[in-house]
DNA sequence: AGCACGCCGACT
DNA sequence: GTCGGCGTGCTC
């Protein structure tokens, strides 16, 4: 009896058999068109049988094997394999998700050549390293006049072919040390052997910027794009091009981790601290972490790039697991920005800037240079209040409150985007003197629009930059020198030179360095180093300007020093002794539901059914999240924590299985996040 | 997750 | 007398 077994995107734990009498060990890894229940699904094929533990009569036919496109490759399937197992979904869902939807859905993008595509069809090779495609010559890709590299840069590109096999690196580099040369190279080498190159950028709109770069420097090459922002077919096709072998590079967000790549021998993981590689919905992966596991599988090396690492990377590196490769300076001849702290303590701010900043401000405009207002919060004002009768304004759906945008002349939760216009008088009492508390970045653009009537005040935020056009728009003014002073949140700190930017200062900092968050010093941190590193490019010194109350506390002191390393130190004490990862591995159970009881309820069910099998696993109590009501829905969370990551793993594992049978009252939702980063 | 089946309230 | 509420059970 022919049977095929498949995985279909259902939130269940198991695969479904089917009998297909037609069927052979090729069509393993094919998309299959099956009867369900009353109607019909598309699903992958995993593994073929001859017998079913599901009662034979029952076994239904499949309505059709997919057989046209090459199959999905074993290290594709064993890599999905991985990412159910260890984040504990269903495999269905996995490789539904590693899919574009057009795949998914068992249509094909319409491909001129496709016939001929498909006949270049690849080795399914799952065993690591065993690719054994003859490598196409690439000579035409190859282009001879490169940017001469420093004796840094030259070492880390040596240490990534030193050895063969897997390996991972911590490429640790400020900006502007030249990282992207050193990932150039590494691709170019792979190339030259007739491999393929895989590259991971977070999820920003600079991939365009990124594309044309490897674009210009290899001509001949055939890069492919993955990012969710991508119309079906256009993702369908680099998919399939990717899988053929004929995409030789594969640029794109964290989702590109899941794309085919039979000769795949080189993994690069550009700004990997970046949170974005955390997926904070559906299949909670790490692309960063699943890239790891990827090159260890197929048994290749993998490049992690960061300017400030993350902890659990730099920890790696330190301990030897990962090689630590250094970029000590800036590869153009500049040097760092002076960064400098600016004491607020004593000092009457002028809607939140200090003379010092405002002096630094005027310099940079009567020099006709760029500066910059970093400030991590959008919106006019984070809160409206009437003092008289202390009402606030707050989402009806949510626990948060409205944030005051007077530029549309709306309040606005950040949450789920509920919208109200702005009451003219207080809804509780009358007052109609209702008053702005804190600020954003559109009070800092006005305030210094009023402040400098001379300049040119530019914010950048989701709120002015909320399309792909009019980022570009507003970058392009950025580049043409059309703005003096720039106002904006961390869209600002990413990625993006401006040549003519030379001080950036910091407002509001302070608020992260107490979050209730453990992560919150290393994302300030990392994110203070990026945007300093914005300043101060070509033959023009930066300058950073920090204000704080606490002038002495080691985050801005390191920062002063530019001593990333320090820092990390210390932070990697305090989690040791603390027990934080990356000394201990962490697993969220959330819950979702009408009411607080119902969620702790369910989360306290869990903890009494997880009690029998926790071993060398630490379950805390149930406690509201912190967001604790998103959108009408009140949330409730349960970590569980072990010193052993196999521990964790195995329990996690049986936990599932009884959750998977407790008995959910309606309306009550769950989901488990495994490496969660958000507390 | 869907989708059917299945018993109790206010409407053409 | 019916339409419809969502509880619960199942999907190879």
């Amino acid at each position: 009896m022919n049977i095929v077994r498949v995985a279909l995107d259902l939130p269940l734990p198991r695969l479904f058999d089917y009998l297909a009498p037609d069927s052979n060990e090729s069509d393993i890894g094919r998309r299959v068109t099956v009867p369900f229940g009353t109607g019909s699904r598309t699903g992958v094929i995993v593994q073929l049988a001859t017998a079913s533990e599901h009662p034979d009569a029952k076994l239904k036919e499949v309505t059709g094997i997919l057989r046209d496109m090459p199959a999905l490759p074993a290290e594709w399937l064993a890599l999905c394999e991985f990412c159910a197992r260890y984040y504990q979904t269903p495999l269905g869902e996995v490789t539904s998700f590693a899919q574009p939807p057009l795949l998914r859905r068992g249509k094909l993008p319409r491909i001129k050549k496709l016939a001929a595509e498909i006949a270049v069809t690849c080795p399914r090779s799952g065993i690591p390293g065993t690719q054994s495609e003859p490598a196409p010559t690439l000579g035409a890709v190859h282009q001879p006049a490169l940017p001469r590299l420093m004796a840094a840069q030259q070492a880390a590109v040596a240490a990534i072919f030193e050895t063969a096999g897997f390996h991972a690196m911590l490429l640790h580099g400020v900006t502007g040390s030249g990282k992207t040369e050193v990932y150039l190279r590494a691709i170019d080498a792979v190339l030259a052997r007739g491999g393929q190159a895989l590259m991971l950028v977070p999820e920003i709109a600079l991939t365009p910027q990124l594309e044309g770069r490897v674009a210009a420097r290899f001509p001949g090459a055939h890069i492919v794009c993955a990012n969710s922002g991508m119309a079906d077919a256009a993702r369908a096709r680099g998919f399939i091009e990717a899988l053929t072998g004929r995409a030789q590079i594969v640029l794109g967000t964290r989702l590109a981790v899941f794309m085919p790549m039979p000769r795949l021998q080189l993994i690069i993981v550009d700004e990997e601290h970046d949170a974005s590689f955390k997926q904070q919905e559906g299949l909670r992966y790490s692309a960063r972490d699943v890239s790891v596991w990827r090159a260890h599988q197929l048994n290749i090396p993998i490049v992690l790039g960061s300017a400030t690492p993350s902890l659990e990377t730099f920890h790696h590196a330190s301990t030897g697991r990962y090689r630590m490769l250094e970029l000590p300076e800036r590869a153009v001849a500049d040097a760092m920005p002076v960064v400098r702290i600016v004491d607020t303590r004593r000092e009457k701010l002028q809607e939140g800037l200090s003379a010092a900043l405002l002096a630094g401000l005027q310099q940079r405009l009567d020099r006709g240079e760029q500066s910059l207002v970093f400030l991590n919060r959008r919106g006019y004002a984070p809160v409206l209040a009437c003092p008289p009768c202390g009402w606030i304004s707050r989402c009806q759906r949510c626990a948060a409150n409205l944030v005051l945008h007077l530029a549309d002349q709306r309040l606005r939760c950040h949450h789920c985007g509920f919208e109200a216009l702005i009451p003219r008088a207080c809804p509780d009492c009358g007052n109609v003197d209702l008053l702005p508390f804190g600020r954003g970045t559109q009070r800092l653009e006005t305030m210094l629009a009023e402040r400098f009537p001379e300049a040119r005040v530019l914010r950048i935020d989701r709120d002015s930059a909320s399309t792909p056009k009019k980022w570009q728009a507003l970058l392009a003014t950025i580049h043409a020198g059309e703005a003096d002073i720039l106002v904006g949140t961390q869209m600002l700190a990413k990625g993006h030179d401006f040549p003519l930017l030379t001080l950036v200062g910091a407002v509001g900092a302070d608020a992260a360095l107490f979050a209730a968050d453990f992560r919150a010093p290393e994302r300030l941190f990392a994110q203070l180093m990026q945007v300093g590193g914005r300043s101060g490019r070509a033959d023009l010194p930066g300058e950073v300007l920090i204000q704080t109350e606490y002038p002495d506390h080691p985050l801005y002191r390191a920062l002063v020093d530019h001593d990333y390393v320090r820092f990390a130190r210390s932070q990697l004490d305090e989690r040791r002794i603390a027990g934080f990862p990356p000394f201990s591995f962490q697993a969220m159970l959330r819950a979702e539901a009408r009411s607080m009881e119902q969620s702790l309820a369910f989360l306290a069910a869990a903890r009494e059914a997880a009690e029998a099998l926790a071993d060398g696993v630490t379950l805390y109590d149930p406690v509201p999240m912190r967001m604790q009501r998103l959108m009408t829905l009140e949330r409730g969370q349960l970590l569980v924590e072990s010193v052993s990551r196999p521990a964790l793993q195995a329990f996690l594992a049986k936990w599932m299985e009884e959750l998977y049978a407790l008995k959910m009252p309606g309306g009550l939702r769950w989901h488990l996040d495994v490496d969660p980063l958000e507390f």
